[in-house]
DNA sequence: CCCTGATTCGC
DNA sequence: GCGAATCAGG
């Protein structure tokens, strides 16, 4: 429901900032989320803030750290995949994030490889979406492995993923069903 | 191939 | 005003 998100005064706050900051035009599309680097370039030149590494100015803005993301920049970002399929995305975002701490662990045998995990910064069209954690704190990562090209996830998170909708409690292990 | 910003131009 | 497409470059 969130389709008519546009360039309100927090987002344009948020664009400045960023910009300013440094930050490159994707890096900011992610965080604001819904628009493309095309759009916020765009932005940036209407304001008036196009090039900032000119001239004059100090050092070369190399050292600063990135801007903290707060919440609402994660939340704005992180809700609508955007082009939802027809089958269930993800895990859908754990929320309240329940314990399940010791030894639960994943429905899955624990085979992931290597997760990189990335923030929404680093994460990229071919990078894995699989949300890990809580969005709603910093620690929120991406599985930022290589994605299925047209797939939002890599081939050990689409599988996870794409599970028939029906009967995905216990497979069954091709135990020859029907 | 990955990425960057800049510009144009139809909407 | 907006941003996809395109361009030019690293």
């Amino acid at each position: 429901m969130e389709a008519g998100l546009s360039w309100t005064e927090e987002r344009v706050a948020l664009l400045r900032r960023l910009w300013e900051d440094g930050q490159s035009a994707s890096k900011i599309a992610a965080q604001l989320g819904g628009v493309t680097r095309n759009a916020v370039i765009g932005k940036v030149h209407r304001l008036g803030l196009a090039g900032r590494v000119k001239s004059g100015e100090d050092a070369p803005v190399v050292a600063s750290k990135p801007v903290e993301v707060e919440k609402a920049a994660i939340l704005a970002a992180a809700p609508e995949p955007a082009v939802v399929v027809s089958h269930r995305p993800a895990p859908e975002f754990p929320q309240a994030a329940p314990p399940a701490p010791v030894a639960a662990a994943a429905p899955e045998p624990a085979a992931i490889p290597v997760s990189q995990r990335v923030t929404i910064m680093d994460l990229r069209e071919s990078m894995c979406r699989w949300p890990l954690g809580d969005p709603t704190t910093p620690e929120f990562r991406f599985c930022g492995a290589r994605s299925i090209t047209g797939l939002p996830y890599c081939t050990h998170h689409a599988e996870i993923a794409y599970q028939p909708a029906t009967e995905r409690k216990r497979d069954r292990r091709a135990a020859g069903f029907r």
